[in-house]
DNA sequence: TAAATATATGAATGTGTGTTCATATATAGA
DNA sequence: TCTATATATGAACACACATTCATATATTTA
């Protein structure tokens, strides 16, 4: 049995850490937020609507998934309070929400092409 | 039966878009390393390293959770490229690989606090 | 060399999730 | 009002994944 699951080796270390880290609950939303970039299919979204509203049609279309499925993942989008949409006649057009998510893709881009 | 599957409704859009689109398999790595930050535990194990360099068993004191699960979720995070890690004796010591780490998740967290 | 400790890892399990399929809803046009 | 089209949504299914459990490996110390 391990030792270490009961006892800290450097105390001193841990308690400074705790102390300095975030609580729980942020860094719970940080996870949760990062997690919906984590998609193929939702980043993909996200980088298609930097270059302009898209319909879901034609989201669809570009990516050449079903419309259904666009659908889905555009409300785990717009819960997550990526996007926001208008409605036209038939027609839904999705947009991004704020320009924050383009820093947050832009440093994950970044860091992804730099290797 | 969806018209939208097949044909876009607006086509000089999604191409224009479809032109100015990073390729894929960009996308695809930008997705997988932004699911790394998607989980509770391991965007906790990145937030403590910002503080100092730790042990596993530290680590696994710090947050309550088996030294198991802390070892799996480091293999993720070294995997990704994301912590390196220096064997001391029994003991080894894991640390973020650079700093563009801090900015990725700077830029989420404070998408998360400004709300 | 034997025992203790820190870490790693494979298998199993339960849970979460993305897509499909079928269908419902909303709007426009005939 | 009936039809066509664009979108939304619930259920089902397959797959991914996080943790646990048992155990292996590595290193130190007695």
């Amino acid at each position: 049995m391990a030792m270490c699951e009961r006892t800290c080796i450097h105390q001193d270390v841990v308690e400074a850490v705790r102390e300095r880290m975030p609580p729980d609950a942020r860094l719970d939303d940080v996870a949760e937020l990062f997690k919906v970039f984590g998609d193929t299919t939702r980043i993909k979204i996200v980088s298609a609507l930097f270059e302009s509203e898209m319909c879901v049609c034609d989201i669809a279309c570009l990516l050449q998934m079903s419309q259904s499925a666009i659908s889905h993942q555009l409300r785990v989008l717009k819960q997550a309070g990526l996007v926001k949409y208008v409605r036209q006649g038939k027609t839904v057009y999705y947009s991004l929400n704020d320009d924050h998510i383009k820093r947050i893709f832009d440093q994950g881009y970044s860091h992804v092409t730099e290797e």
